[in-house]
DNA sequence: AGCACGCCGACT
DNA sequence: GTCGGCGTGCTC
């Protein structure tokens, strides 16, 4: 047998690739290599050099280049990339395709990592001074005129500058060029005075740089927990050690951007998906040179390599965005902790809604806890109250009570939100001669009607068809819509507050990227208003003005399926709350619910969310269900349903018998079908992770050679969030 | 996952 | 007589 290097390549299959060396240069664990694979060639990642084939030579095929003299990836990064596989099950090449940009996965030359800087050519100046081009181009000349800028700058001044400056590049009026990064004009806001709590918690953390040590962060919005972040991120730069800080998602990147750069004068490195590809291989290369000292990014930033890591941040770490629900299901926070420890550093798990996962590491003395109640001249906590809805005659869904308080927050010129997690006009279009209502053929759930498209549509499949005339059943012209979606809403409130602008704010009325940044730009900070939303209301852009929170339909919370619907529902009203108020203009929140007595609502009313969150996590040590116990989930789906319930049965007859391991199923998922797919599933169960880790790799290989699983599609999800 | 090989139906 | 359907097997 031949000594050989042991390759991942990104194909979804558990096994890596042996091959000869390269008969060119010495190739390292990290060195991205060319190889021929299949019929074509792959670029992929060595993993180990020096090892005994285990093929034979015959079928053994030999690398025909090597990409990286040094690694690509150091040892650290791979190394928790093993881990990530391993953990959450993913093929180990599928991990080293996550973490490596697009542009990066290609066999070409590593691209230059300067920061790209436009100015304007002496052409370009003239049509600046002939002030020739309209629109966004002329925009883009007049913000070039005082000189040579970067392409981040742009970014920030000029949303969507990018296409303007194609235009104009191509018509020679701009030049672009790369140059090493060079730090912004120093740091233009001073850091404000910061709370005895704020001090604890920056003297706690970094006490403990140079080491790994987990902590939480639990402070509500308005209680500083930025300039606790933005202090320690000072003292890790002053060490001139790197510093990661994760967010949930891209809406939350440009603000916080801007801020970093304000207090801190650095560049900030920004990695998320809406970046194009090039933009992320160059931030991802400057990481790993060492020349990004803050990178700021979403879910998978946290594959950034840090050669000279100081701290890692999960701001938001109770938010689902940090969980990958496709392909390689990993969980962002939980590899930050897992590199947090291989590159000692303490990490900073921030909420003010933290996860019963975080808490009861806390409980359990995993995590250290750090409090940030209320920073002096801030927000006070906003007054909740409950809306009785029994018994009440509802306007469009909207209770009386509750259109007071919009009538009262607007006659004092200030802003109400009204928030409704559902989209469209209503859930359900409804035949009151017959009883026929409007469903998807291949969900069998029931059609959303959204009014203004004249459409139905299926939000599980996105299947669309034109709202009928008439019932399709009894031909009756009596359709009427049941419940309230944002559409209706805003509809209604229209109606009852015609003086006052109203604003849409969910998917349909923020498709484009910076949509919703200029939807809310239209708002005047001092003027009376209504905003009605989705989720995507429950974060971000500041609202100064907005006193009222009204919280529309969270029954749907309370008695869900998914045991962990209270955990989220507890989260979203926190968080939705947090919105309402400023120091000099107390806020108001109202839950508006049929069930005023519901023990959740009740407790997170009266006691706010830390004893919401101890009362659930009670329930869920008495009933051990997670964090309490540890889920593995097969989720299946097939065309013919015979096929399905092959599958899951044999996948069942493949479990070991072990009386540590709970299983539940074979059994349908809560939508047993989907797009035409029937799906079900199996849950494994344990109390502790032994009894499931050690069978879990055994299981995975058994599955993926089961004859029963040629017609359907399947996967392992390995800490599941939703059972869905 | 992608891709080629391979054996049975409707068509220029 | 062929083009092409997707079942099956393989990738060092």
């Amino acid at each position: 047998m031949s000594v050989v290097l042991r390759v991942a390549l990104p194909v979804p299959l558990l096994t890596l690739f042996d091959y000869l060396p390269p008969a060119v240069g010495q190739a390292a664990a990290g060195s991205r290599v060319l190889v021929p694979f299949g019929h074509g060639k792959q670029v992929g990642v060595v993993v180990a050099t020096n090892i005994e084939a285990t093929v034979s030579d015959s079928r053994m095929k030999q690398v025909v280049r090597l990409l990286d003299e040094t690694p690509l990836l150091d040892a650290e990064l791979m190394q928790s990339l093993a881990w990530a596989a391993d953990y959450w099950l993913g093929a180990p090449g599928e991990a080293y395709a996550n973490a490596l940009p697009l542009t990066l996965r290609e066999a070409k030359p590593l691209p230059p990592i300067g920061e790209e800087y436009w100015s304007l050519s002496i052409a370009g100046r003239s049509a600046l001074d002939a002030g020739s081009r309209r629109g966004g181009s002329r925009e883009l000349l007049a913000t070039l005129a005082d000189g040579t800028m970067s392409a981040q700058e742009l970014t920030e001044r000029l949303p969507g500058w990018r296409a303007a400056a194609r235009r104009l590049a191509g018509a020679g009026l701009l030049e672009r060029s790369e140059q090493a990064a060079h730090d912004p004009a120093a740091a233009t806001t001073l850091a404000p005075h910061l709370s005895d709590e704020q001090r604890l918690a920056v003297g706690t953390v970094s006490a403990t740089l140079g080491r790994y040590q987990p902590f939480l962060l639990d402070g509500v919005t308005g209680s500083g927990k930025t300039e606790v972040y933005l202090a320690l991120i000072e003292q890790v730069l002053a060490q001139g050690r790197q510093v990661l800080l994760l967010v949930p998602e891209i809406g939350l990147a440009p603000q916080t951007v801007k801020r970093l750069r304000q207090r801190l004068g650095v560049t900030v490195e920004v990695l998320h998906s809406n970046l194009s590809e090039g933009d992320r291989a160059r931030a991802w290369l400057r990481a790993r040179a060492g020349s990004a000292r803050v990178i700021l990014g979403t879910r998978s930033a946290v594959f950034t390599p840090l050669p000279q890591a100081g701290l890692i941040i999960v701001d938001e770490e109770h938010d689902s965005a940090y969980k990958q629900q496709e392909g390689f299901r990993y969980h962002a926070r939980d590899l930050a902790l897992v590199r947090a420890r291989a590159l000692n550093v303490p990490v900073l798990l921030g909420s003010g809604t933290p996860s019963l996962e975080s808490l009861a590491n806390v409980e359990a003395g995993r995590y250290r806890s750090l409090h940030l109640r209320a920073r002096p001249g801030a927000i006070r906590p906003p007054q909740v109250r409950i809306i009785d809805m029994r018994a009440q005659r509802l306007e469009h869904g909207l209770s009386p009570a509750l259109l007071a308080a919009v009538a009262e927050t607007l006659a004092r010129g200030e802003q109400a939100l009204v928030f409704r997690n559902r989209r469209g006009y209503a859930p359900v279009l409804l035949c009151h001669g017959c009883g026929w209502h409007a469903t998807c053929k291949r969900c069998e759930r029931p059609l959303t009607l959204h009014a203004g498209r004249r459409q139905l549509i299926c939000h599980h499949c996105d299947f669309r068809q034109r709202v009928p005339v008439a019932c399709p059943g009894c031909g009756a012209v009596d359709l009427k819509p049941q419940g309230q979606g944002t559409e209706r809403l805003e509809e209604a409130l229209m109606a009852q507050f015609p003086q006052v602008p109203v604003l849409r704010v969910d998917r349909e009325t923020t498709r484009r990227r910076d949509a919703l940044e200029q939807l809310l730009a239209t708002l005047h900070d001092d003027q009376p208003a209504i905003l009605v939303g989705t989720q995507m209301l429950a974060k971000g852009h500041d609202l100064p003005n907005l006193t009222l929170v009204a919280i529309v339909g969270v029954d749907e919370g309370l008695h869900s399926v998914d045991f962990r619907a209270g955990e989220r529902l507890a989260q979203l009203v926190v968080q939705v709350a947090g919105r309402a108020g400023r120091a000099h203009k107390p806020g108001l929140v109202l839950l508006q619910t049929h069930q005023p007595d519901h023990p959740l609502l009740r407790g997170l009313l009266a006691q706010g969310y830390a004893a919401a969150a101890r009362e659930l996590l009670a329930e869920r040590r008495q009933i051990q269900l997670p964090p309490y116990s540890h889920q593995v989930l097969l989720r299946a789906d097939a065309v013919q349903r015979e096929a399905l319930d092959a599958f899951l049965a044999a996948a069942h007859a493949a479990l070991p018998d072990d009386a540590a391991l709970q299983v539940a199923g074979p059994m349908p998922a809560p939508m047993p079908l989907r797009a035409n797919r029937h799906r079900g599933q199996l849950l494994l169960e344990a109390t502790s992770r032994g009894p499931l880790r050690s069978m879990l790799h055994t299981w995975q290989r058994a599955l993926s050679t089961l004859p029963a699983g040629r017609r359907v599609h399947w996967s392992l999800d390995v800490d599941p969030i939703d059972l869905y």
